[in-house]
Formats: C-alpha cells, sequence, structure tokens
DNA sequence: TGGACAATAT
DNA sequence: AATATTGTCC
C-alpha cells in the first residue's frame, strides 16, 4: 500500500511478492475485497477453529454471515495486513498466535479494543456488507473542545465532572467515557504546563488550557506579559471580512482593536477572548462572536440565538455590555431604540468620543461581579443542576417559569435550593460572558418570574418589576445595573476575608430574598 | 520511537 | 469519579 501511484512503484511490489497493490487512501470497498481474499484464501483456518475459544475441533460449519461479521479475529487480521508489510505476512502466523494465547489458558485477556460497527453505520452506509469497523473514536476538535470549556467555565473547576459537563455539553454520543477521558487529559496538561509561557505548549490539534480558579479573578491583562495585545489582536482582525455592519452604523475602522486575543487555527483551539474583556464599542469586535458559537453582537433581528443551552433566547441584538460604570457604553442599545439604557453623554457613532481606543493596554470594563457569581445563578435558576437524566439542563423550562408558565421550583433533586425570588437572567448571557472580567446582561431578561412577581425582589429603587410587554419597568440606566451588580458583589466580598476580591459564592439565596418586613429584596 | 490521544481497566 | 493503563497512530 503506498500513496505513490506510479506503474514502476506498483510493479516493483508485485515483482517482490505483493499479493495486490493499493494506493493510499484505502477506501471501503479495498477493505471488502482484502476480507474476501483473506477469507477464501483461509478457510480451513476459519472453518477448523473455534475462534472464540482459541482451540482446535472438528471443522464446524462455514460461520454464518453474522458470526463472522462479530468475530474480532477476521477484522483484526485485516487490519494487521493492511497495517504493515513486516508484521502481516500471512494469516497461519495469526493463527499460531492465538493458540499461543489459548495455551496460558487463566490469563485474563486484556480487552482489545473492540471493532463495533457502530449504529450510524447501519443508517449510512446499508448496502456496505457492514465490514466490520474499528470502532469511531471521537476526535476532540476545537469546536468540541470549546464546548467542553464552556461547560467547565460554567460549572467551576470543583463540579466540573464528567456527568455535569456532558449534560451542558449536550453533545450527541459523546459518552460520559468520553468526556472522562478529555476531562483527564485537560487537568494534566494544567498541571503540566502551569507556570509556563505559551510557547511550550504542544502545538497539536488543540492547546490545552484554562486559568485556574485563581487567575480567574487574579486575571489583569495589564500585567499579562504574555499577551501581547496589540500585535496578535490586529493580525487577527484583518481577516475580518465577513462584518457587516448595521444599517445605520457608520463603520470607522479602529485603529488598536486590541481586545481580542488570536483565534484558532489548526493547532490552537480557540479561546476568543480567554480572559480578555472585549469592548462592544468596537465597531470590529461586534461582527465577531465573543465565544466561539454564540451570535455575533451585531446580528440584528436575528430571531433565536444559539446559546450552550439551545435555542432560545429571542434577542441577540440589544445586549449590553455592562463593564465599569464609568466606561461602559450600549452601544448596541442605541441601534436598537433603547435610548433609555444609554448614559447621559451623546455617543458618537464612529466612537470618536468613547476614549477607549487611547486606553491601549486596559481593557473598557472590569469587574462588576465575577463571573462565576453570575453562572450561578445561570445554573442555579436555569436548572443546570437537575441531576437525573441526560438533558438536564433545559432551558426551556426557564423560559417557561420566566413567563409564568411555570413554577419556580423550591429545590433541585440534588438538593441545590433555588432562591425564593430569583433573579432571572437569560441563558444566552453565558454565551457572552467572557472568562472572568466582563459580561454581557440583556436587561430585558432580568426579571422577577411567576407568583413572586408581584414583589420585587431587590431594592425597588434597582430592580422593579419588568412589564414585558412595554419594557417598561427596568433599570433606569446601565450605570443603575452596573451599580446593582457591583454591590452585590463588593458586599459578598467584604463578608469572606481572605483573598480579596474574588467572589466564589455558591448561589447566595440571601442576595435576593425578602427583607420580611420590607420586601427590600437584596440584602 | 517516544509521545499524543482516546479508550479501557482499575 | 478519579486515576492508571493500554492500544493505536504518527
Amino acid at each position: 500500500m503506498s500513496s505513490d501511484h506510479g506503474l514502476d512503484i506498483m510493479e516493483r511490489g508485485l515483482e517482490a511478492g505483493a499479493r495486490f497493490f493499493f494506493p493510499k487512501p484505502l477506501t471501503l470497498k479495498d477493505y471488502e475485497n482484502i476480507w474476501q481474499f483473506v477469507y477464501t484464501e483461509n478457510v480451513e483456518y476459519f472453518q477448523g477453529i473455534n475462534i472464540d475459544e482459541g482451540h482446535q475441533g472438528p471443522p464446524p460449519p462455514p460461520p454464518s454471515q453474522d458470526r463472522r461479521l462479530n468475530s474480532l479475529s477476521i477484522s483484526d487480521d485485516i487490519r494487521r495486513h493492511g497495517r504493515s508489510s513486516s508484521s502481516s505476512s500471512n494469516t497461519s502466523h495469526g493463527k499460531r498466535q492465538r493458540s499461543q494465547d489459548g495455551d496460558h489458558g487463566n490469563k485474563k485477556q486484556k480487552r482489545p479494543y473492540k471493532k463495533l460497527e457502530r449504529k450510524e453505520d447501519q443508517d449510512f452506509g446499508k448496502k456496505t456488507t457492514s465490514v466490520p469497523l474499528k470502532k469511531t473514536r471521537v476526535v476532540w476538535t476545537t469546536q468540541l473542545h470549546e464546548k467542553f470549556l464552556q461547560a467547565l467555565s460554567i460549572l467551576k473547576m470543583a463540579r466540573a465532572v464528567p456527568k455535569r459537563i456532558q449534560a451542558l455539553m449536550k453533545v450527541r454520543r459523546l459518552n460520559r467515557a468520553n468526556i472522562a477521558s478529555h476531562l483527564q487529559k485537560y487537568r494534566l496538561y494544567q498541571n503540566k504546563y502551569k507556570g509556563t509561557s505559551e510557547s511550550d505548549y504542544p502545538r497539536r490539534r488543540i492547546r490545552m488550557r484554562l486559568p485556574d480558579e485563581t487567575e480567574y479573578h487574579d486575571y489583569s491583562p495589564r500585567n499579562d506579559l504574555s499577551y501581547d495585545y496589540q500585535n496578535r489582536a490586529q493580525s487577527r482582525l484583518r481577516t475580518q471580512d465577513n462584518f457587516r455592519p448595521p444599517h445605520n452604523f457608520n463603520h470607522v475602522p479602529s485603529a488598536r482593536p486590541q481586545y481580542h486575543q488570536e483565534g484558532s487555527n489548526d493547532n490552537f483551539m480557540a479561546q476568543e477572548n480567554y480572559g480578555h474583556p472585549t469592548a462592544v464599542t468596537n465597531p470590529e469586535n461586534l461582527g465577531r462572536s465573543w465565544m466561539s458559537g454564540a451570535p455575533t453582537m451585531n446580528q440584528p433581528n436575528v430571531g433565536a440565538c444559539q446559546s450552550l443551552f439551545g435555542s432560545s433566547a429571542p434577542l441577540c441584538d440589544n445586549d449590553l455590555n455592562i463593564g465599569s460604570t464609568t466606561n461602559a457604553i450600549p452601544v448596541m442599545a442605541e441601534l436598537q431604540g433603547m435610548a433609555e439604557f444609554l448614559p447621559n453623554a451623546s455617543l458618537d457613532p464612529n466612537f470618536g468620543n468613547l476614549g477607549f481606543e487611547s486606553l491601549q493596554n486596559s481593557p473598557p470594563s472590569v469587574d462588576i461581579a465575577s463571573f462565576d457569581a453570575f453562572n450561578e445563578i445561570l445554573t442555579g435558576t436555569i436548572g443546570g443542576e437537575i441531576p437525573n437524566n441526560d438533558n438536564a439542563l433545559d432551558i426551556s423550562r426557564m423560559d417557561e417559569i420566566r413567563k409564568g408558565n411555570k413554577p419556580v421550583e423550591e429545590e433541585a433533586e440534588d438538593g441545590f435550593s433555588l432562591p425564593h425570588n430569583p433573579l432571572y437572567l437569560n441563558g444566552m448571557n453565558s454565551n457572552f460572558t467572557s472568562q472572568g472580567e466582563s459580561f454581557v446582561v440583556n436587561p430585558n431578561y432580568i426579571t422577577t418570574v411567576g407568583e413572586y412577581s408581584t414583589k420585587a425582589l431587590v431594592n425597588p429603587n434597582m430592580l422593579q418589576q419588568g412589564n414585558e410587554v412595554d419594557n417598561s419597568g427596568w433599570f433606569n440606566s446601565v450605570n443603575d445595573i452596573a451599580d446593582f451588580l457591583f454591590n452585590q458583589t463588593s458586599e459578598k466580598e467584604n463578608e469572606e476575608e481572605g483573598d480579596g476580591g474574588y467572589v466564589n459564592p455558591e448561589f447566595d439565596s440571601s442576595w435576593f430574598v425578602q427583607d420580611g418586613e420590607n420586601n427590600l429584596g437584596a440584602t
């Protein structure tokens, strides 16, 4: 077998004693032919040996089709034949080995990699005579790995176990073992490359890396010497050819599109925006998804957005970047006629007066609440903790709750308490959540629900009961939301001593419960 | 050949 | 679930 199809090569091979010449790559047809060859050339062998028992006996009738398909030895031989000429000489070789194995009777056979027919083989290649195929292996593509990472970031390290990850990823035929294996490798990489520079990472299909929990909150782009914002980001951005600004959007290329990390290529997994805030105010950024799989920010009227949790969130276009109270600029809000969310200063559509681009090495937005704090809310209220089935995280459940069609469950089955008065964020937020520093909240999706909606969940001056019909009753400004969130965080922070600044609470319903007397909500 | 990788065993 | 080992590939 060779990728060299030259006649001389083929002839030389045949002269040297080869039975066939197969040009690479082998097709399924080739396998079928080889299989038949192997069988017809070795009928006595296959008929004279009980393969399963590994001892010789009177020749049984020729094995039925099914039996042949299920016995591993035949296909084993096929594989060996196909693999390397040195080990492939003939099948009597294989025969000898097999009976030797049988001699060491009590030795427990290690289970070889089985060759199984997968379900899809039946679906797809009906007529392929069902040649036994090697069991397919999961290939962790960058896309798949990103999904994995997304799940991890939502679950946090401590709770990131295969089963939960599987439930979050929702990838068909990706089983728990697959994930366990990948997780093991992932953790291995985490240790192995802890404290090493980027150039030390293996360059292969993916580069495994995620900050540990410390990095989550300690991260400061300013101090990140491993990352050169200007250069890397720019090279990526130049390739941005599918940016289509909204119709009323005056697109002026930014001189310094700094806030995007390099994207994926064959050697690196995509960790777009990994650990780095993204400037919503940069028009170039609006055309690119924040994380792979997430909708881009400039998709107006797209209908349902894909999110990790399925597609349900109806609005992609008026999400606001909640950054620090001083520099979060909800650009898209204006475009979507949500002027009430704009800060007082008028916006230059060309972003000329925002002052961001002059901040060369600092992100436009900084911590408001920790990413994890929000995902606690998300997973806690959406139902990420519902354990008893394989599609645990069902965003439609949250939607139903939000519409008041379903009651808020007091307690999930694993004992995880749901807040009595939850603050509901749409699941899609998680897609817009960068790992660590900033996040995006669509204020339309901060709402109270169900029977509790008659009471304000938090200080009514800050978060009021919203009206989904006319959008009234929400925060008065983005800054108000930011203040609210910031207060949640910093107060929580103060309660916890120690590592200063990182809030990593389990969901704490005390944030949102009523004050008994006053019904004031947030504490 | 050693290492990467995913499956499989413990 | 976590960890160790194996089979396969390159």
